[in-house]
DNA sequence: AACTATTTATAAGA
DNA sequence: TTCTTATAAATAGTT
């Protein structure tokens, strides 16, 4: 479009995406804001970026207008149901939630404007809390899967020395001029292992390292 | 935009209203793909007309994307207009209560056991992103009320060495017998400055450094 | 975050 | 609606 015309097809370059994302993100609102007001249509407009960031933008509000798009494109009965309620349970329940909510975007750091420094150090603490208990229990987890992993492969190693060995045995047989002794045990021995094997490694991907 | 730069306000002429909505719809639609697939991002958008007629857009599905919209930022809708929601659908509240009770102690690092490497692996992605936002508004709080405090300190100098200065001159004109001349204004002045510079230093808690 | 050479979008007219 | 066209707006690449 500028300096020289682009592709539309996925920038593969990721700073180059993401002031792109930002720069036509802001050009698409704006244009949306536009429509609605020059030829007062209702839009919504919901984006999710690769990062799965949120950005909307409604001429009124996008839960409206879904609402209305619900109604719109299906008969529906489910959503627009009257109903029975005003336990004052309600009220209660929903209170919670939106307590529940703010914590939430707190916590992943959105809202933070109206908090005083003391509340930012105590959520700083509890984030940095909540961070180092899932990497432990991420490693935690790492560790075990590692040492699944190497279980399998020492299993592996043994099935494949021990194949090996069959080969040797065969090979050597022949080349003595002696025939398949026993051959149809053996064999049978050998179909389980291998199904058994195989697919336990194309489950956990390998290869292994060491 | 063209022959004329136009108003962004809502177009009184029917017909031209009607072409410009056609026109800019198209445009939006055309932008907003762009978009979708320049950066790799999930773009719902849904137009009613003034009329009533429905055009929309998504990537993907507007229904999928509504649903994920749902998830995302029920906290927007629900801090927004509590009212709004279904009526009385104490099941759903009640559902989304639990997720997010759910997910706010996992973002605590709490009730991990459950998640596979992957899920811990975006978690932890997410609550570092947390973290930094609420480390650096932090910082940015810290660096704020510094500026604050130096701009005050600064002030609080100056004053004090006016007032230095009006105690040397009071005492050298006792010592010369000469008495208040013009006294009623410059303690009027004091007066001013000291009650405004007082009120400023008890709410923001001395000592300053250096 | 700004700049700017170009490309795009589009208002008005046909 | 669609086409044209002069001009406004958006933006890719650069700094």
């Amino acid at each position: 479009m500028v300096r020289q015309k682009i592709q539309i097809k996925k920038i593969d370059n990721l700073t180059a995406r993401q002031v792109t994302f930002s720069k036509r993100r802001k050009g698409l609102l704006k244009k949306a804001q536009e429509l609605s007001t020059l030829c007062d249509a209702e839009i919504a407009l919901i984006i999710f970026s690769a990062t799965g960031k949120l950005f909307d933008y409604s001429s009124s509000s996008v839960r409206k207008l879904i609402e209305r798009y619900n109604q719109h494109s299906e008969s529906c009965g489910i959503l627009c149901q009257p109903s029975e309620r005003g336990n004052g349970d309600h009220a209660m329940l929903n209170k919670e939630l939106v307590d529940k909510t703010l914590e939430l975007r707190q916590l992943k750091g959105e809202d933070l404007q109206g908090l005083c420094l003391d509340d930012l150090m105590k959520l700083e603490k509890m984030v940095e809390g909540g961070l180092s208990r899932v990497v432990k229990t991420k490693s935690e987890r790492l560790i075990k899967d590692i040492s699944t992993l190497k279980k399998k492969e020492s299993e592996l190693r043994e099935e494949n020395a021990w194949l090996k060995q069959q080969v040797a045995d065969k090979s050597e047989g022949r080349r003595n001029g002696i025939i398949e002794r026993g051959s149809s045990s053996d064999q049978s021995v050998l179909c389980h292992r291998d199904k058994s094997s195989s697919d336990t490694s194309l489950k956990l991907g390998l290869p292994f390292s060491s």
